[in-house]
DNA sequence: TTTATTTATTGCCATTTGGCAAGTGCAGGT
DNA sequence: ACCTGCACTTGCCAAATGGCAATAAATAAA
């Protein structure tokens, strides 16, 4: 028998579902694991799982019009993963998900997640705050990429998400920030010369 | 007796409401008014409207650090208008939208479109495929801004979206490319010149 | 260990974009 | 008609970021 506890712990975490439902829910995923470098999502393929990912690290990109890798996101352990347009909309993606670190969490498919979605009016509920809060951290991600400098993006992220600096080489962050290699080198340089 | 055919129409064309449910649930959206220039959601408001706009055009903005609008999106007709974030988390919102036309448009509450949510699967469905189309489109404009320069950006948006630059003046136009105006005119010399 | 491959830094210079201020043109109000 | 305020453009220069190539450092492979 295996333990979700830290499964349970996250839907609890919500304030959307009770213990009991949660622990319905969970009754229905399964465990996954991903070894380093392994993916959990591939280019072309249809996202078919919800995967609550409890221990590792991956991170998400595709490839922008000169075949260039662009990281589109990070997942650290705790959080969901998986491609949203994809999953929902049944069409294949244009992303790769990608483990960074040896990888293991719990998922289900778009049926069953779909089946709970019908029958659970919490777990609906919770769905649909998860993916409102993906939609308000891109938006706010969209504003920074507008109204802050490179440097800036670079100070926050270190600030909000260092442990992404711990799993992640330099080229795919720079990637996410939206500059090249060597201008994230740069202004690591610049801001190791002031701290 | 008023007419509410494009906003059935627009149900319809998600094929994923037959016509009987879209006029169901049609009946419970309510008129909605609005002339050039006011406001139908402001900043530390909690958006309570779900707005199909019928007629007219309009853009949502917020302010940066340096208070300074900053243009979030733009609105033409047989869309939907509200602001995700504080619709359904009941958060106040950070952003403005306005009508930079005289408009026009069907809406319903937050509790109503719940209670609908609840009671018609077929308009559940209908709501979360809203929600992801906007989480794509958003993916793709933030891709847009890390790996293509402002030029193109520029052609794009004259390409996809030309009735923008019939009702929004450019320097909000230039905001939401993430550029200012001066940077958005320059372009538009250099354009022009080509072609 | 040795070799090959990937990752990160750095110099040099080009390109993109911004900041500021002046100037033009247009629209609304009185 | 006049004033006033926007919207937009443009010149000049500065700041931010990129491209390329050489190198060093780290890591993986043999």
């Amino acid at each position: 028998m295996t333990d979700k506890n830290k499964l349970i712990g996250f839907f609890q975490r919500s304030s959307l579902i009770s213990l009991d439902r949660a622990e319905e829910i969970a009754e229905l995923f399964e465990k996954r694991l991903i070894i380093k470098n392994e993916y959990q999502l591939t280019n072309r393929k249809i996202c078919n799982e919800y995967l609550f990912l409890e221990e590792g690290f991956m991170r998400s990109y595709t490839y922008d019009v000169n075949q260039q890798e662009v990281t589109t996101g990070f997942f650290s352990s705790g959080h969901l993963v998986f491609e949203v347009s994809s999953f929902f909309n049944r069409t294949v993606s244009k992303e790769n998900i990608q483990a960074l670190t040896d990888c293991s969490g719990w998922y289900i498919t778009y049926d069953q997640l779909n089946m709970l979605f019908h029958t659970i009016p919490e777990f609906r509920e919770f769905g649909r705050s998860i993916l409102v809060k993906g939609f308000a951290a891109l938006k706010i991600r969209m504003l920074s990429m507008i109204n802050e400098t490179a440097e800036v993006r670079y100070v926050n992220l270190v600030k909000s998400n260092p442990e992404i600096f711990q799993h992640a080489p330099l080229k795919m962050i720079a990637s996410y920030l939206g500059i090249t290699d060597t201008s994230l080198s740069r202004i690591r340089k610049e801001f190791t010369k002031k701290d």
